[in-house]
RNA sequence: GGAGAGGUGGCAGAGUGGUCGAAUGCGCGCGCUUGGAAAGCGCGUGUUUCCGCAAGGGAACCGGGGGUUCGAAUCCCCCCCUCUCCGCCA
């Protein structure tokens, strides 16, 4: 959510902003809105001091005296008053909110302009794309892929999108899990196992409700929603809370698996391990002081390159423009890893500065030393990393004219072994 | 899942219909005191929001939501959470 007052009082600023994101936006209806609302507020606080005063001159006087009964039958009109307009100002509160929220935050600065993903700026590429094999394959071609990654049975258990990994196919998704941990640990992160079904309310501050439903996972009867990333039960953490400045910034990081109903996807997204409905993710999360969160963006983003690096798989760093960016980022990068076998790019990892867009929402402030007031703080993330896709990467990539794969030497002693093999 | 108890300011803890944003204690801040400190004394110490250039003023908030009443922290209803006992169980 924007600040109210930055809409009230810069409303053109704002739509020339949100143009930037080639969103379409109904400004002036929200400020209607924003001016009904204050006008019955005033309404409403006029009423409610009149009741407080009198509050006061009632309890000075004997209870059953005349003085007191006339005062009584005064009130009740004033009473009645006040309920039809607070009800009013009520509804229009609930009808100014919704309007809020569908206000996009607004981008930053240094996101350059751009309409469709076509017009993201190549922002850095790192490996040799061409030192990769010509003849690899894609992964769900790879000759006894389906026994290390089996599709079909998880199909019949739960859905598609559901695989079972077994053998080396378990043992590779643990051991990048393990590594990911490790190397974020490592950068500062402090880790954390949370909570993977989280409530509507928290769904809501990280702004997968209202709108999003559709792609979560639901529960019934308890109305708890499978977490598609970990993003929402880490924001959450300190959701309602004010932490002190002295404790910013605030690293972590959390491995869950993640839960996308991906309504609506079709053709080769969704072969082999491109897109599921249950991965594994290791997510960061920053809480920032509003002065440092482009530089903590710039090294989270790093801190999720290095994984690559490490892993020895080329990729490239798109920053997007503004007709890409989501709804609720100021700034984005995404890593996507080059995939031999299908001659494209995966997304891998997508860093994102929210300002004090989630904070809002979420309402997770700091108090500041300067003022001793509270202040929102910004929320960064990006993944470090999503599996299924640096596996399909791997696979890929590093396939050996014997049909086995080779580890990187980084993941050896998580992996255990030099080879993965699909015997 | 069943029975009971409870949720009040940073913490502890009073308050059972009116002058209560809320006693008291602790903590914290400033000042006095002191060579310095402690103790002591004094003053202050929440959040949100609206109006205002400001000074300042108004309103809301006692787990959340609804209700009764001229008036609710206090009474009633629903929900959430915590604790104790029982049941069940990795």
């Amino acid at each position: 959510m924007l600040d109210p007052k930055l809409i009230r009082e810069t409303p053109d600023a704002v739509r020339a902003a949100i143009a930037k994101k080639h969103l379409e936006v109904d400004l002036d209806a929200v400020l209607a809105i924003d001016a009904a609302w204050r006008a019955l507020l005033h309404e409403v606080e006029a009423l409610r001091a009149r009741q407080k005063g009198a509050n006061a001159e009632m309890a000075a006087l004997p209870k059953g005296s005349p003085e007191f009964i006339a005062k009584v039958g005064e009130m009740k009109a004033v009473s009645a008053q006040a309920k039809e307009r607070e009800l009013a100002l009520k509804e229009t509160e609930e009808k100014f909110k919704q309007a809020m929220l569908s206000v996009p935050n607004l981008p930053h600065a240094s996101v350059p302009e751009g309409r469709t993903p076509e017009e993201n700026v190549v922002y850095a590429t790192h490996g040799e794309v061409t030192a990769v094999s010509p003849s690899a394959l894609p992964h769900w071609e790879i000759p006894g892929f389906e026994k290390l990654f089996d599709f079909a049975r998880g199909a019949k258990v739960t859905g598609a999108g559901f695989p079972f990994y077994v053998g080396d196919g378990a043992r590779i998704v643990r051991a990048l899990l393990h590594f990911f941990l490790d190397e974020d640990a490592k950068a500062g992160y402090t880790e954390v196992n949370p909570p993977i079904f989280v409530n509507a309310a928290s769904a809501t501050a990280t702004g997968q409700l209202p709108d999003k439903e559709g792609q979560m996972y639901e529960t019934t009867p308890d109305q708890l929603y499978a977490v598609p990333t970990a993003e929402v039960p880490l924001t959450n953490f300190f959701r309602d809370e004010i932490v002190e400045e002295s404790a910013l910034p605030i690293y972590r990081c959390a491995y869950t698996p993640c839960f996308r109903r991906e309504a609506g996807s079709y053709g080769k997204d969704v072969r082999g391990l491109n897109r599921l409905h249950q991965f594994d993710k290791v997510e960061l999360l920053k809480w920032v002081h509003p002065s440092t969160s482009y530089d903590e963006l710039d090294k989270l983003r790093l801190d999720a390159e290095r994984l690559l690096q490490k892993l020895g798989l080329p990729y490239r760093v798109l920053l997007m423009c503004g007709g890409d960016l989501g709804f609720s980022q100021s700034k984005k990068y995404d890593l996507e890893v080059w995939s031999a076998g299908q001659k494209r790019w995966l997304e891998v990892s997508s860093c994102s500065n929210f300002e004090a867009f989630q904070a809002r929402r979420a309402q997770i402030r700091f108090r500041s030393k300067d003022t001793g007031k509270p202040e929102l703080v910004h929320t960064i993330n990006g993944s470090g990393l999503a599996v299924p896709r640096v596996l399909a990467a791997l696979l890929e990539n590093n396939l050996q004219a014997d049909g086995r794969v080779k580890i990187p030497a980084a993941l050896v002693p998580y992996f255990g072994k030099e080879y993965l093999t699909f015997a």
